[in-house]
RNA sequence: AGGACUAUAGCUCAGUUGGUUAGAGCGCUACCUUGACAUGGUAGAGGUCGGCAGUUCGAAUCUGCCUAGUCCUACCA
């Protein structure tokens, strides 16, 4: 159990918090001041994720707890730091990175978010110089541009070869416009013959491809922007492998010098303009990269920075998952994380921020770099002296530390007892959101720097288990930014509207959107939310458990199960009211089952099969729903009502008493233990009370074994028995029900048309079905005996009669007669065109054709007794 | 531009290798305070499984195309 440090979100959010309060920017207060803030607000809020696994009731190593900023894990951290780059899987070097203009440090690619926005192609005229001409006899060449200000920067102008419009001019030069700079025009086929005007201007130093194709042609970059995206007043001037140039000549006018990146569009296209050098301006729509924290347009920018080399990396994580050493659940998943892992681009580790993993390297005045795990070990590594050394001042991508997770946190370098014990670990639950930021870093980083004792390398885990991504009520992912999340500590305890508002937008990063939040929160929950429990929120978030990637949360399934852990909490008051203080056999003696006890005994056993089937395919929607479904049907709804007459009969034996109420505690004991990973507040709370009913001394539920299938005790016939016996009772209440006779009333019912074995059944089960179907009296009918006009329902062939007289309108009847009628012409029609067609009766195969032919026979049995039945009440 | 996913009852979702009368919860209708439970009970209504073709004796399930929506990746200056 632990959690993360979170770097540029904590620190952004403990820079806002500071500027709020105290007015101060990280600056004014100092790195060491303001991390002193940021440990404090950690204490302060840091505990939420532990507080709400607790109330979840997660059953973590909460003794192991870690946090990825503790001294221990930072040994970690560095360490891996440093066999990484011995390795020589770790580089430094002054590239382009995704640059946050406001966080001012560099991002990964990961952390941009690009989407569309509506904004500008402007055309700009370059003029050629040396007095050449385009075929149409025009001095100056157009290039299209999004970002102007960037021209500043332009190092040359490029053109597909095969360009018959431009060949003549390449290896031409143009001059670029406000700034007196000869730049070449190149060809390269990264260009788009169809776009544009076919001519590209090239900024090595701000923008991805340009910088490819500046390596590619020996092209100089040069820098036109600060740290805030702002112009710088002297260019910086790189060479192509970077190495700075101290002499040169380039410049930028004095104008647009310190101009936001903005302005100084503003600036160019109206100077470009007033020298007629604006072919013309169109709107277009581009995906516009921006920050995922600030929300600002990132800028390419060359700087420093440090990358780990991950090509090498891959190669190993992708064999793991392709020879199943590792697998994704659901299969599919496994396609997202190849497709990024074969075409992954080096990682960018470094961040210039403050909170975070220092950077484990030293530079002297020379600009020298060494890498250690201390000052002190990279002074005799490198037989320095006592020349002065500082240390970077930048810190490590979080996810550099997440990525040593598993191994990390059980003492890693040490080989310590736990890490031999517990890794490889087993399985991993996470969201499909950071397969990239964290599951594949995992697997590089764990496979490099874990290895079993034959040297192959360890995997972190075997199995990634991938969640659905919860959603709100609309559909949209939660986020603390947007305000629509729901705490869950808020679904088990309740919340007020007034707090929900509060909370939702009370801590909002973009305040405007503030007023929607509200709307939308007071349509959804307009009287805020009802606590529901952790159980019910635990069971909840199982059952939308299925396969898809979105869980769209629905409050009527969190109520619906609530209400199923109140069902379980009175069915137990129940079991508990007749069995303590009971004998129910825990020491022994005779036990006599019914048929209610051997049958709900054998669907124990089928439903303990099908939620172990369940858990172990992770379909925790399958594990609820076949609790739900067995607790509540099949328990409550049908064993409890059939425990009844046992329980209450004067005449029953001490062995029927004994063996109904071992069934009751036990199945329901069972039924706890299975339920128990689900729900497991109300599971231990109930099974305190019941375990000495069942002879059991254990301290808690939760260190119990959970429960196994046992085949012995599965009993066809019972379950084929107790079918029966619902089938009249629901044949008897469907009467009652449609006939409008009162639940109250106690009615006489008759056995017509049964086999033998429908009479020992009616024998063996009258008192259940006396009880459940609130009957007056039952009797059996010969064939012979007289019949008196009666409502019908059928179980099987045998005749399930209420009489009519007194009690049911002739009319109704016949109407409800005629609607079953109606339902079997249906499906004997159905049944006579599939059996009718030769080519499915010849071809299907033979149990399938048998199945439908006893369909049949079965459908038109009923529907003759049924038509008799209807002459017979309108005879009258 | 590539790739993936989703489309089943009013709502939220199941439906395993093609063979059910297509299911659950919530909601809805009628009746019912009977000794675990009205956060309940009993009975019911409600779906041509997004559309069109195809494969098959047989398709919610397999194939193709189309429509709608979601997401990811890469991006054109």
């Amino acid at each position: 159990m632990g959690t993360d440090h979170a770097g540029i979100a904590t620190q952004m959010l403990v820079e806002r918090k500071v500027q709020a309060e105290e007015g101060l920017t990280r600056h004014d207060l100092g790195r060491d001041k303001f991390l002193d803030k940021v440990w404090q607000w950690k204490e302060e809020s840091g505990g939420n994720i532990t507080r709400q696994l607790r109330r979840l009731g997660a059953s973590v190593d909460w003794n192991r707890e870690r946090f990825t900023m503790d001294e221990g894990f930072y040994t970690a951290v560095q360490e891996a730091f440093v066999r990484l780059y011995d390795d020589g899987l770790i580089y430094r070097g002054k590239r382009l990175v995704n640059w946050d203009p406001k966080l001012h440090t560099a991002i990964s690619d990961l952390e941009v978010v690009s989407e569309d926005e509506a904004g500008h192609l402007w055309h700009m005229r370059y003029p050629l110089a040396d007095g050449e001409k385009t075929l149409d006899g025009l001095d100056y060449i157009v290039v299209a541009t999004t970002r102007p200000e960037t021209m500043l920067g332009d190092a040359a102008v490029a053109v597909h070869p095969q360009d018959e419009r431009y060949q003549h001019l390449i290896g031409k030069f143009v001059d670029l416009p406000l700034v007196t700079r000869r730049i070449p025009i190149i060809a390269d086929d990264y260009v788009d013959l169809e776009f544009g005007t076919g001519c590209v201007k090239i900024t090595p130093a701000h923008d991805f491809n340009d910088y490819a194709m500046g390596q590619r042609h020996g092209l100089t970059m040069i820098n036109v922007l600060d740290q805030d995206a702002a112009i710088l007043a002297v260019p910086e001037v790189y060479s192509t492998d970077g190495k700075p140039q101290v002499q040169h000549d380039e410049h930028i006018p004095l104008i647009y010098q310190t101009l936001d990146r903005y302005a100084a569009r503003d600036c160019i296209v109206s100077d470009l303009q007033k020298a007629g050098l604006l072919e013309k301006v169109e709107d277009h729509t581009l995906k516009a990269p921006r920050g995922d924290r600030s929300g600002l347009v990132i800028e390419p920018l060359l700087t420093d920075q440090w990358f780990v080399s991950t090509k090498p990396l891959a190669e190993p994580a992708i064999a793991a998952v392709e020879d199943g050493r590792i697998e994704f659940v659901p299969k599919q998943w496994q396609n997202t994380y190849f497709s990024w892992m074969r075409d992954i681009q080096d990682w960018c580790i470094s961040r210039q921020l403050w909170w975070g993993h220092r950077i484990p390297a030293w530079y002297d005045d020379e600009g020298n770099f060494y890498v250690g795990r201390n000052e002190e070990e990279v002074r005799e590594k490198h037989n320095l002296g006592n020349i002065n050394l500082r240390q970077d001042e930048d810190v490590l991508d979080t996810w550099f530390s997440s990525g040593l997770w598993t191994f990390g946190t059980l003492g890693w370098p040490e080989m310590t007892d736990a890490l031999k014990k517990y890794h490889p670990t087993d399985v991993l639950v996470t969201g499909f959101d950071i397969i990239f930021f964290w599951v594949a870093r995992m697997i590089m980083m764990t496979m490099h720097l874990m290895k079993h004792e034959d040297g192959s390398p360890q995997v972190p885990f075997k199995t990634i288990y991938v969640t659905g991504l919860i959603r709100d009520e609309s559909g949209d992912k939660m986020s603390k930014s947007k305000g629509n999340v729901l705490d869950p500590l808020d679904l088990i305890d309740g919340i007020s509207l007034e707090d929900l508002l509060t909370k939702r937008t009370g801590n909002m990063m973009q305040p405007q959107l503030a007023k929607k939040i509200e709307k939308q929160t007071r349509k959804h929950f307009p009287e805020g939310m009802a606590a529901y429990g952790t159980d019910a929120l635990r069971f909840t978030l199982c059952s939308l458990a299925s396969t898809g990637r979105d869980i769209k949360f629905d409050l009527g399934r969190i109520e619906g199960n609530r209400n199923f852990c109140n069902k379980i909490w009175n069915a137990a008051s129940y079991v508990l009211l007749n069995c303590e203080n009971q004998d129910c056999g825990q020491t022994g003696g005779e036990v006599e089952l019914t048929l209610a006890d051997k049958w709900i005994i054998s669907r124990l056993q089928r439903t303990e099969q099908k939620v172990l089937a369940a858990l172990d395919s992770y379909r925790f929607d399958h594990a609820a729903e076949t609790l739900y479904s067995f607790i509540w049907n099949e328990y409550c709804a049908w064993y409890l009502e059939l425990s009844k007459p046992v329980l209450w009969d004067d005449q029953a034996s001490a062995a029927q008493l004994r063996g109904t109420r071992r069934t009751l505690v036990c199945v329901l004991e069972a039924a706890l233990r299975l339920a128990h990973p689900l729900m497991p507040y109300i599971t231990e709370e109930i099974w305190q009370k019941v375990k000495p009913l069942v002879g059991k001394g254990g301290d808690s539920i939760m260190l119990e074994a959970y429960p196994e299938f046992d085949a012995s005790k599965i009993d066809e016939q019972a379950e084929a028995d107790l079918n029966w016996v619902r089938e009249v009772i629901e044949g008897v209440r469907t009467i009652r029900g449609e006939m409008g006779i009162s639940p109250a009333r106690p009615i006489p019912v008759l056995f017509s048309q049964g086999q033998t074995a429908d009479q020992e059944k009616l024998n063996a089960n009258s008192q259940f079905l006396i009880k459940l179907a609130k009957l007056e009296s039952v009797t059996w009918l010969e064939a012979g005996d007289e019949v008196p006009l009666s409502a019908m329902a059928l179980v099987g062939e045998m005749e399930v009669l209420v009489p009519m007289a007194g009690l049911i309108d002739k009319d109704a009847e016949l109407a409800r007669l005629q609607k079953e009628l109606g339902k079997l012409d249906a499906e004997m029609k159905r049944l006579n065109g599939k059996l009718g067609n030769a080519k499915f009766v010849d071809n299907a195969p033979v149990d399938v054709v048998a199945k439908e032919r006893a369909k049949l026979a079965e459908a038109e049995a009923a529907a003759n007794a049924l038509r008799q039945q209807v002459e017979k009440i309108q005879s009258i």
